[in-house]
DNA sequence: AATATAAGGTGTATTTATTACACTAAGTAA
DNA sequence: TTACTTAGTGTAATAAATACACCTTATATT
């Protein structure tokens, strides 16, 4: 990494943690680097803001461009700003995350040559990062997990159909920690946001288990009354 | 202000929200901006951060020229990036908010010239405000309201002694609603996280009320426990 | 056809937290 | 002494969270 790079005074980046559900597993999207500095590392997808483009569709842009991904709904989690965080001058980077659903869809396309590919990664398996990359993994992590106990953020993670088995499974990745069956079904089946199928999976090997859809109708008047407290 | 002003490319700025609660009501802290662009407006204290400074360090900074706050512990909440936010040229901004001990703190004054002066402005009372600084606080504001419900923000505003009345009213003033007041009482007093001193209020003209002091070690204790959930 | 396997699916009792609600006690001021 | 103003207190009802174990059902194997 040696090598002589031009050096800039003051330029906004957006990097952004994208979060996938797949085979059990939950992952984000890396990509490799094809520019220096960190040629050929692995790094979030993150690139520079543009001077006439807004942080937020700045954000979209980039991912698209390196991920192919497109129309991803993103939210900002934190803003990185530390002198040193980049080798060739002052950036500060605004961090954005986001939960899509994966549906066997498998390695991404990028659409700019500056990544060299863009690939689905376990989180629990993750390489050495550029940057602060790790830091702002770490704290995208933390803000999902933290979300998720009071918003049905996991509902955007998996397929359309799914058991309440696989829900609680993404659950527990996410919260890093084992949840009991029976009270988790109450709860989730209490909360009235999910419609049950008539249907089963299929496909496996032992008792196919019921299928469920995640109810946004209802979920929108819960979120109403919840934002009414009483007394 | 139609003044002919430098234009400048890209930088990143710092606006701070600084709460305060002092005779029953919540402030922020409002500076008279002394330059172009918006001279003479109220504003957030807010400015430019260097080259060579962290954004944290550089909100330290900022806040502590334009209103001789020192060493005041902010957290970051929201970055604005719009591209019209300034009227001179790109500005992302990066917004802290503070919470702080009023204790009869009275009006501020400012070490650079930059701004005219600083005051206390009660946020049911404010003017019009220079810049996106509505949407900033609005969301600062959120954010603590947010807050409140999962951290005792509420012991940072008040006096180191404080009576149950002042403390519910606080609660009161941030959720922007009416509590009642036995269970509120019986839900802090069970938290455990309450000194009860063996000294009263003074000077007021009926029943003076014990005072109470808040228990940053228990405190610390409880929080370590709800951090592990049950499963 | 019988059996093994693997996950699906279910209920109850206990504890804890939340809510609703109204009167007496104590100190100060006139 | 009286009037005023805030301090301070308890209980019953309801709702939410927790702990805990076995039978059922579909598939695969012999």
């Amino acid at each position: 990494m040696k090598t002589t790079l031009p050096k800039f005074d003051s330029v906004f980046s957006i990097d952004c943690v994208i979060f996938g559900f797949d085979e059990g597993e939950l992952k984000i999207l890396l990509i490799e680097r094809n520019e220096e500095p960190f040629k050929d590392w692995w790094a979030l997808p993150g690139y520079i803001v543009e001077q006439d483009e807004s942080i937020d569709n700045a954000a979209e842009r980039i991912l698209y461009e390196l991920t192919g991904l497109r129309g991803i709904y993103m939210d900002q989690f934190y803003t990185f700003g530390d002198v040193n965080r980049h080798p060739q001058g002052r950036v500060i980077t605004v961090a954005y995350y986001a939960m899509i659903r994966l549906n066997g869809t498998k390695d991404l396309k990028p659409v700019s040559n500056y990544a060299s590919k863009a690939v689905w990664t376990p989180v629990n398996d993750l390489p050495k990062l550029a940057f602060d990359h790790e830091k702002i993994f770490t704290r995208g992590f933390e803000k999902i997990r933290n979300k998720i106990s009071y918003q049905p953020i996991a509902f955007e993670l998996l397929p359309e159909k799914f058991t309440l088995t696989q829900l609680q499974h993404l659950y527990e990745v996410i919260l890093t920690k084992k949840l009991d069956k029976r009270n988790f079904r109450k709860k989730m089946l209490n909360y009235g946001i999910l419609k049950e199928l008539d249907e089963k999976q299929k496909g496996v090997s032992y008792r196919a288990a019921k299928l469920y859809k995640f109810d946004r109708r209802k979920y929108a008047k819960l979120f109403q009354k919840e934002l009414t407290f009483g007394k």
